[in-house]
RNA sequence: GCUCAAGUGGCGGAAUUGGUAGACGCGCUGGAUUCAAAAUCCAGUUCUUUCGGGAGUGUGGGUUCGAUUCCCACCUUGAGUACCA
């Protein structure tokens, strides 16, 4: 019988469907683990062989995990809200409902022809309606709470109104919207009711509030600062402009300090904590606060700045506010008005993308109004600036030239003082911004300290009088969550007579998108749910139903609750923030999840995914996990307690070259002085060999340029093409399709590969030649267990101890070396491992049970088609894959001899066997007796001998 | 600019605590088999060499009996981030 993998592989997964193999029990004897994937978007290209890298590192891990005793979690989804699908039903009016099923569909039978061990009865689709019921119910739960600053925790919405009703908001101390103002329990409990509404949205985690944002004129939507590269958009590399608009926004920024001290809890890698550092972008400073001097008869103002440098603070010669600054318009005297204008008006137009691109231009205008520095009493002029940013702080900055390189420009662009306030610092050429070398003088009480000590003093005197605090700055914006699209989550809310934001009852869950016509923003500019003929919502106590704008007008009041429901959708990583937890019991219609769903399964115990999710999805997770926490939903604060990031597999483009204004297509080796056009070729016609099947090309009628009359220059009677490394993409024609990998290897070699090409975590390139050494050992594997030109199934159960002697060495070897690896997710070693131990076998010339039956326990995660069928010839009933794992047994490995390297200065010279119960004095004098030992001496003593019994012997001298 | 990761044969990569650099595989070379090809099997494959040997892990230094591994400086590549006060 020959190795016929693809019937086998076909017959194992069907097997493993029919008997729901992997399905995973809630609550078991078994310890559980639970290893997750991040889901894909079913995108309408399919899966390349790049996508199922992570999927079969985590597929080998939950594979190995069974065999390890555990009761394992695997579960699979798809993440099937997003912008591909919409797009699709702009441009066709296939409702992307469809696109997205017909989609999954080719997922799904591409993952399940790769064999992984999912369990499918937990499949989770963001855009199923069953599903996003949750999201809406988490987004209800946000909004129904606020953030303690004293408890550091969310907390329920309606104690903060007993607060307010007992006691007003005086003591309250939360994170909120910036100027609220104070207001008495008396106040409060005169207000009317919408009155209370709007000071609640103050403090709810989720808010409405016009917020500038980053709007996508061609994808007619706002952006999140994550979806934007490079200035422009991620999907489809469109300009960004800022944009005033009403959304709803989180209150991500509440849980900063919470996201940065978890970093240190959590089993992730140091890039990604590291990139998630900086997206909080914690600063510790102080808030200082000038007055500004009055002139004529304007009322006094107040500039307040933050700054990580107050111990600089008698450094300020000047302070800079950035153009869009309130104030502003306010302090520029009559005589600098045209001036200051003119400039906000010039730094308006200019680009975010342009203002980034353009750092050394120094711009800036005197606005002719002075501040009073809090110490000196000495004026300050106050500049305006775009290097200023309105968005970060206050938006306003203490200028310190001495101390801080952009001011020390400014300054000397502008002829504006620069004070030296460091002792025995040069700064005629550079500011002088070292913090651990400072030493501060000219600056009254602060001469003499260090950086940290006059920090803490300048924070102290600012305290004293009343101008200033030590405070702390955090990068992070709150997330807008509104999206103006179809194609997502519909807020469970409703505005209502008062035009106030209402959530829709629970028991009203899920509210589902409404049919629209067109899938574009209305004619007025609305978005897209704006186009569906029935969307306010309709409620007389517990019946609640979805009806048109005149059917709700016609309504009787008497009793009536509801309005013109939500026309934003949810953003993409609504969906994707808690479906870790959903999978643990993902078919509950009651509730998000079960406690005891939660309380067995805990947390993720291994998360795979790529490195691309760093500032989006893994810290919006990390955010709902805590607020899931603080609400006592889950039982961790942090929902993965490993992480790692797979790298990316890139094509290996193919080309050929034109040679310039002629159709002569020149191999690699001849193009050397010739003006040559490299032009992509697909990877399916170059063999191992970089060589060109110009047939195939020519005969190819799909892509590409028409080769039906070009000239193939050969050189040794074949076309070499040029080869590069590049990201896959279908118009560099270096894709390739796992489905063919599989037809032409099977499944075990497709997996196998993926491993062998290198580290999990690092980026390789793919190249379809290399796939046949997996094959190989793969039939070299099946060898082992058939025997005779036909291949007859062979394994004997009683070999003689001899043979058995090494082929126990070997297996023992693999044992520990495959286990180790698997533990580091040193994946590509195994395969290597798996593949010297067949060799070995094979000049063993091994067939004993006791052998090849443990063997393929250990080759069954990676190899698990070939691993089933061999355990059934054995004659095991059932599944291979909750068969124990081999134990490693140190005996076999015990050796009495090691050949031992022998170096002279460091430098290995020849090797020399020797018992390995020498002593090490018996061991020096065997060396040393050693004729080539002489012979390298040439006469010279040696001044020493390193004997490392075991190791290595080195002669020095 | 800052932060992080990485530089090893023609290629992907291995060397877990400092101890025989290049495992394993691809490709290449030669051979067997074949009418021929594919497939399979065997031998070789870092460079250099006067065939004794010598050099060698981005570059330059250091620590050590001994460095791909530890330390310092620099160069290159990739990723993230950026007028962040």
């Amino acid at each position: 019988m020959k190795y016929n993998f693809n019937a086998i592989e076909a017959k194992w997964q069907k097997y493993w469907a029919d008997n729901q193999t992997f399905k995973a029990i809630n609550g078991s004897d078994k310890p559980k683990y639970y290893v997750l994937d991040m889901f894909p978007y079913p995108s309408g290209a399919g899966l390349h062989v790049g996508h199922p890298l992570g999927y079969i590192a985590s597929d080998i891990y939950a594979r190995y995990k069974r065999h390890q005793g555990f009761n394992v979690l695997h579960p699979q989804g798809y993440d099937s809200f997003g912008l591909p699908a919409e797009q699709y039903a702009i441009q066709t009016g296939q409702h992307p409902a469809i696109t997205t099923a017909e989609n999954i569909k080719t997922y799904r039978r591409q993952l399940d022809q790769i064999g992984f061990s999912f369990d499918w009865s937990r499949e989770v689709r963001t855009s199923d309606p069953s599903y996003y019921k949750w999201t809406q119910w988490i987004f209800i739960q946000l909004f129904e709470s606020w953030f303690n600053i004293d408890t550091d925790k969310a907390e329920d919405i309606s104690e903060l109104e007993k607060v307010f009703a007992s006691e007003g908001n005086a003591k309250v101390n939360a994170v909120c919207d910036e100027n609220i103002e104070p207001f008495s329990a008396d106040d409060w409990n005169a207000f009317d009711s919408k009155k209370q509404q709007e000071i609640l949205l103050q403090y709810r985690l989720t808010y409405l509030a016009e917020t500038e944002v980053n709007w996508c004129p061609a994808l007619g939507t706002v952006l999140a600062n994550d979806e934007i590269v490079n200035g422009v958009s991620e999907r489809g590399g469109h300009p960004v402009i800022r944009k005033k608009m009403t959304q709803w926004s989180m209150r991500i920024s509440a849980y900063a300090e919470r996201l940065l001290q978890g970093l240190d809890t959590i089993d992730w890698t140091d890039s990604l904590k590291e990139s998630q550092r900086n997206w909080i972008g914690k600063s510790v400073g102080a808030s200082v606060s000038f007055k500004v001097i009055a002139s004529g008869t304007k009322q006094s103002h107040k500039i307040d700045v933050f700054t990580t440098r107050p111990d600089t603070i008698f450094g300020v010669s000047f302070m800079t506010l950035a153009p869009e600054h309130e104030l502003v318009s306010k302090i520029t005297t009559p005589e600098q008005k045209e001036e200051v204008e003119a400039y906000i008006i010039a730094s308006s137009k200019r680009s975010e993308r342009d203002r980034m691109a353009d750092v050394k231009t120094i711009s800036g205008v005197f606005t002719g109004a002075y501040a009073e520095h809090p110490f000196t009493k000495e004026p300050i002029p106050v500049w305006i600036g775009d290097y200023v940013l309105a968005g970060y702080g206050t938006g306003a900055v203490m200028s310190v030239p001495c101390g801080d390189q952009r001011d020390y420009d400014f300054a000397k662009y502008f002829n504006i003082p620069i004070p030296n306030i460091f002792d025995g610092i040069d700064i005629s050429e550079e500011a002088f911004s070292d913090k651990e070398k400072t030493v501060i003088g000219n600056s009254d009480f602060l001469n003499g300290m260090n950086y940290k000590k006059a920090t803490k003093r300048a924070i102290y005197e600012l305290e004293q009088i009343g101008q200033g605090e030590g405070k702390t700055n955090y990068r992070l914006r709150d997330a807008v969550f509104s999206r103006q699209r179809y194609w997502g989550e519909p807020f469970p809310v409703y505005y209502d007579a008062h035009g106030m934001p209402q959530m829709i009852d629970e028991k009203f869950l899920p509210l589902e998108l409404p049919e629209v016509d067109k899938y574009l923003p209305t004619e007025t500019g609305e978005p897209p749910l704006g186009n569906a003929k029935k969307w306010h919502w309709l409620q007389y106590g517990d019946k609640a139903e979805i009806v048109s704008k005149d059917e709700f007008e016609n309504s009787s009041p008497l009793g009536r609750l509801g309005g013109a429901l939500e026309l934003n959708t949810m953003p993409g990583w609504a969906g994707s923030s808690q479906y870790f937890n959903r999978y643990m019991d993902p078919n509950n219609g009651d509730a998000i999840f079960s406690k005891e769903a939660i309380d067995y399964w805990q947390q993720v115990d291994l998360y795979i995914g790529g490195s691309e999710h760093a500032t989006g999805h893994l810290l919006y997770s990390r955010f709902w996990q805590k607020f899931m926490f603080d609400k006592g939903y889950v039982n961790h604060d942090e929902f993965a307690k490993k992480l790692i990031n797979q790298g990316m597999i890139l094509g290996t483009s193919a080309f050929v070259y034109r040679e310039e204004s002629t159709n002569n297509y020149l191999s690699l080796g001849l193009i050397e002085g010739k003006k040559v056009q490299p032009i992509h070729v697909k990877v399916k016609y170059v063999n191992a060999s970089d060589e060109l099947d110009i047939e195939g090309l020519k005969s190819d009628t799909e892509f590409g340029e028409d080769y039906t009359d070009a000239k193939f220059i050969l050189e040794n009677g074949v076309y070499k093409v040029g080869r590069d490394v590049e990201k896959m993409s279908k118009s560099k024609f270096n894709v390739v399709n796992p489905d063919d990998i599989v037809l032409d290897y099977g499944a075990d070699s497709l997996r196998l590969y993926e491993m062998f090409l290198g580290p999990l975590e690092q980026y390789k390139p793919w190249n379809t030649a290399g796939i046949t050494g997996v094959h190989n050992f793969l039939k070299k594997l099946w060898k082992l267990y058939h025997q005779g030109e036909n291949g007859t199934f062979y394994v004997s159960s009683s070999p003689t101890s001899e043979e058995l002697g090494e082929a126990l060495k070997t297996l023992h070897k693999t044992i520990k070396k495959v286990q180790e690896d698997i533990e580091n997710f040193s994946f590509n070693t195994s395969v290597s491992t798996f593949m010297i131990a067949a060799n070995e076998l094979t000049a063993q010339k091994c067939t004993s049970k006791e052998i090849l039956e443990p063997l393929l326990v250990l080759i069954s995660p990676y190899a698990p088609h070939i691993a089933e069928e061999l355990w059934s010839q054995l004659a095991n009933s059932g599944s291979i894959s909750t068969a124990p794992f081999p134990e490693f047994d140190a005996s076999h490995l015990v050796e009495s001899s090691k050949n031992y390297p022998i170096s002279f200065n460091g430098k290995m010279r020849f090797t020399m066997e020797l018992p390995l119960d020498l002593s090490k004095d018996d061991i020096e004098k065997a060396v040393l007796a050693h004729e080539k030992t002489q012979e390298q001496l040439a006469g010279r003593t040696p001044k020493k001998v390193i004997v490392v019994p075991g190791k290595i012997v080195n002669i020095v001298g």
